[in-house]
DNA sequence: GTTTGTGATATTATCGATAATATATAATTA
DNA sequence: TAATTATATATTATCGATAATATCACAAAC
């Protein structure tokens, strides 16, 4: 019998996805540096995919490339922050204008990511609510019809995922929930024009 | 005296620099693909640089990876053009809203690139009305006081090249004056209402 | 005539070594 | 002591070779 591998994802892949998950864990901590030979030995790999998996992840933006000196988890200035979160802000806009536009799946996501949401909060799991708001968010750019939108929106993930984990407290839960409710009781509506509305309205309370 | 070598850039870098001239000129056309050895050979380096100067213009999305049969040009399909379209347009408007946009700036910089367009026109050279087309609206951009907008914009534009370098003809040229003469209007009038609205139109007529 | 199998070839993915460069430490001078 | 230079060490950038995988052409079977 013929022996089959199916799903063989290249070591270059592999690293990639754990450094990617030691960004957005926290556990590389931003201006930290990478250094390749110790990653490579540490995964059994030759330096060749750990320098590969390195150069996508600048190229996207989670690293910054210091020529000859390595490469370092990018730190976001505050600056860099709203700019951020203000195309954010354009896209999901943007997105809830799309031609292709469904609000009859983004509102399916939302009312679940909402109970998730608001069980997050009485457990006090700043984790958990991350999760879903963010999934609550993403729903709206991921029925826009348009990929291309939605592959932006999450390269803008991680900055804005690291950078506000450390920030949050039950009270700004209990905030959230109260900014996310009319968004998708707009949608429930069918009434695009009162979601933009609602979305302008949360954005404008964190000064976007 | 110490021997002191500024602006050495990494081979990766040079090989991506040729490679993505390449791209954007046509000389590779979509679909085609890239083989490492072959162009390692031809710039006279090792097979490391190229694949990494491949990987960086992957992640960029220039290039499609077939995993084990290498990367071609990306091609793009009529829907991802409009995608595309779709995003630009929506950066472009998120710009004349953002609250650094310096009109001024943007105004200075598209009266320049329009005397330009017109002197292509006149010309009837495509190249050079598209390098002004494109510079005119990168503008807008430009000065939105966004550089991660920016950013987004620039990555937008090798598609957006490649697709419609071919299409134009002098009858589109004539149109397209016509199109940007009223956004600058509104520019120098500082009224970014009428921009937005001008702008918009731009967009309309071509069905975006 | 179409499908399936087989081997030859081409190409990518990965490897570990070396050259180029930067960083850290010790020695030297003013 | 502070600044400078020399030396040692660490790390990246680059290299060319090998292993793994895909592609192609052609023969054999149905």
């Amino acid at each position: 019998m013929k022996k089959v591998e199916l799903n063989k994802i290249s070591l270059k892949e592999q690293v990639r996805e754990v450094l990617f998950e030691q960004i957005i864990s926290g556990e590389l901590k931003p201006g930290e540096r990478l250094k390749i030979i110790p990653i490579a030995e540490s995964l059994k790999v030759s330096q060749a995919p750990v320098r590969e998996a390195i150069q996508c992840l600048v190229t996207s933006g989670y690293l910054e490339l210091i020529p000859n000196a390595g490469a370092r988890v990018k730190e976001f200035s505050d600056d860099e922050v709203m700019e951020i979160y203000e195309l954010r802000k354009l896209l999901e806009l943007g997105s809830l204008n799309c031609k292709k536009f469904d609000h009859v799946k983004t509102h399916a996501a939302m009312v679940r990511h909402f109970k998730k949401m608001n069980q997050a909060v009485s457990n006090n799991d700043f984790k958990e609510y991350s999760i879903h708001d963010t999934a609550f968010h993403r729903s709206i750019v991921e029925y826009s019809g348009n990929k291309k939108m939605l592959d932006i929106w999450d390269s803008l993930l991680v900055p804005k995922h690291i950078t506000t984990i450390i920030r949050l407290s039950n009270a700004t839960l209990k905030e959230g929930i109260l900014l996310h409710t009319p968004i998708f009781e707009a949608l429930e509506n069918n009434d695009i024009a009162q979601a933009v509305q609602a979305l302008k309205k949360h954005y404008d309370y964190l000064n976007i």
